[in-house]
DNA sequence: AATGAATGAGGTTTCATTCAT
DNA sequence: TATGAATGAAACCTCATTCAT
């Protein structure tokens, strides 16, 4: 009769979980801290998960799920190959940088070594999988791309990059990665310049990461703009 | 001070700890258990690692180490960027097909979120990316790869495609995934068909991404080869 | 104040509580379950019993009552010694093989160590001490048993032997200690042959257990029947 | 090399969870207070038993084994059944009285419910139901008990009877149960007067329970004494 | 008044680290 | 000095009891 546990506080339970999973890992999270994070008890989490681990099972979940909602927003309706690698790429960007916890649940999915993994990776990358190859297939065929391109394995090329960058702005170790790549000192602060200068940083990797693409799919300009 | 264990002994260490650790990552792997496998005493590892994390530490710098070495080994004298890419895709395959464990504790690294991260990334990507970065601005002074091409961000992506390659033959959810994209069933045993098949694979993808990577680099193949 | 439950549901709340107690013991037992298996709510039944403890002592009070209601029946109007001993064996028996919830409940009470024991004591066994002793008095003034036998001690052997029959049917130690004594095995399940051999052995056991007592008692054969 | 436990510790280990379990019983028994009264830590009991339930059966087993030790003794060189019947019963008296938790114990395993209660009964109640069985039958051979006598079911009740006196002397509500049948008030202390007229008491019980035992077995008093 | 979801104390168990031998 | 058994803190999970609805 009584479901004292709203939507809402299922979501914050949800969002505390990925919060501390992301930061700590499934192994060093503490499902106390959970808890006290999401100003709920501990018994309370146990009735809705069977244990810790269905929690971060239903944290992948839900994290994956926005990822993914996310990608196919970013591609619906375009129709030029460049616009929508373009697309891709900045939301991406804006996702990690809004979400940066889910991008770390994605993340740890691949520290797994047990028997569940095949079953993650068919759930979380068969989609993505075919989205890219059908993608491919089509504008081979349509004589936008290179002709001797594999459709199978450029996909996978493809959501390399897009997989790296969604961690280049999610996980600190990628982070600070990239920003040894580029060469630049750590951000301090979220001060005007700081910010500007992310801006300007994420348009020149957006812009480059075009040109690598456009050249790796032999892109035919003329034929997409 | 700590005279007693040898060399080999020490060398027997690291390997069992990498070992455990590449199985299990940090918190599950036990050290216990890692005396057992190297057969030597609880009490001696803690003599040499302060404790459970030093000893991790200790396995990455090793492991990466070996990487790092294997990568050198691959470009060195290679005048011909493609060729170098080549050397390098291939040391790749086979490097992440014998040592695993190896490839799995590179992939820990990128897990962890704590203050040292800046540290551990200098000290593992600083050099690659280094390396990277001057091949292709030198590829570029010669006039062998496209003219815009950017050499930091160029090498990042290079890097990130490595890193992915890297992962896809020796972590689970990576294995799985390629598994996916190249729309293939499991690999049963390690039968001479099976490995004729995985020899194969791995050929196509050596093919595919060298492709992929000299369009995205625009090589005249004439000024290369 | 507590109108609401009917004296069915009572019942039914003490019947369910008795079953589940009677499996799994106070600790292992869970008043959720017992709420389940009553179709009642955890609430109400707080509303009746204070605690868990309070509602184990009332299906106490119940089983006990009910075995005293079976024994007293058994022995009601009976003039001979010898076969009142035989309703009451046969008593057990029937009841036990019916009822073993209740029997369990019984013996439940024997493993407690606490303070109360003195209170359940002398509520249960009060009653059915009087009673032998003074069967036992009155036999010994009538001459019906040996002159030298103490009512009171013989009193506690008869019933040492009445509460090991009720266990050895109701409890599952018991029984298959009493299968260890027999020599059989176990009963697979409840065909017809399983049933009669099992009437079989009970019939074996009463006949037994008066030979014993009866010369235990010193009972005049002649004086009896 | 080193056990840094010695057999006394192992000892004391298992006589305060004896004692532990034996007030308490399984579920209510705390690991870590047993570890408090052994000076143990919790640590170390848990590296020589898997679990509570194993430290648990241990106890059972120790506890059973004391107690069929202490039968044994009493009735090895007895020829006389009825002076063997006499010494197990002052055996079981005085073992009782000294080693009450043992008891306990050995009345806990009769409360279980589950599958491994077979196993514990044919462990336990195997040897006494044999050796009580060939006693008997043997009695019967050489004609000093009642030729009707069925071997098998008098070693049950015979067993009864024992079973029930040991609890009487270890178990509080069995106990309390003897007083009320003894109409006695509850002992006070443990001066002069209450251990006399406990000392009268059991030698009371001892002669009684044998007046009932022979008479139950037909003992022809001629042929034993 | 009845419900049954939420609470949170408390128990079991693990394992990194210590330290007596 | 090297050993590996002992330590004990910390985390998971359960379930008796409460109380908002």
């Amino acid at each position: 009769m009584l479901k004292k546990l709203t939507p809402e506080q299922q979501e914050l339970l949800l969002r505390s979980a990925i919060e501390e999973f992301g930061e700590k890992g499934l192994e060093r999270a503490a499902v106390s801290t959970i808890a006290k994070r999401s100003g709920l008890s501990v018994g309370v989490i146990y009735k809705y998960y069977a244990n810790k681990e269905a929690l971060f099972e239903a944290c992948l979940a839900h994290s994956v799920a926005m990822l993914r909602e996310v990608a196919e927003k970013a591609v619906a309706g375009e129709t030029s190959l460049l616009s929508a690698c373009e697309k891709l790429i900045r939301a991406c960007q804006s996702f990690a940088r809004e979400h940066a916890a889910y991008v770390r649940m994605y993340h740890f999915i691949t520290t797994r070594n047990d028997a569940d993994v095949a079953r993650y990776a068919q759930t979380i990358e068969g989609i993505t999988a075919g989205l890219y190859r059908r993608l491919f297939a089509k504008a081979r065929e349509e004589g936008n791309v290179r002709p001797d391109l594999d459709p199978t394995l450029f996909a996978l090329f493809f959501d390399d990059l897009l997989m790296m960058l969604h961690f280049s702005y999610g996980c600190r170790y990628y982070e600070e990665r990239m920003r040894i790549y580029l060469g630049e000192a750590e951000a301090t602060g979220a001060d005007a310049t700081d910010v500007a200068a992310r801006a300007d940083q994420d348009e020149r990797i957006v812009r480059q990461l075009l040109l690598f693409l456009s050249g790796a799919l032999g892109i035919r300009e003329g034929a997409n703009r």
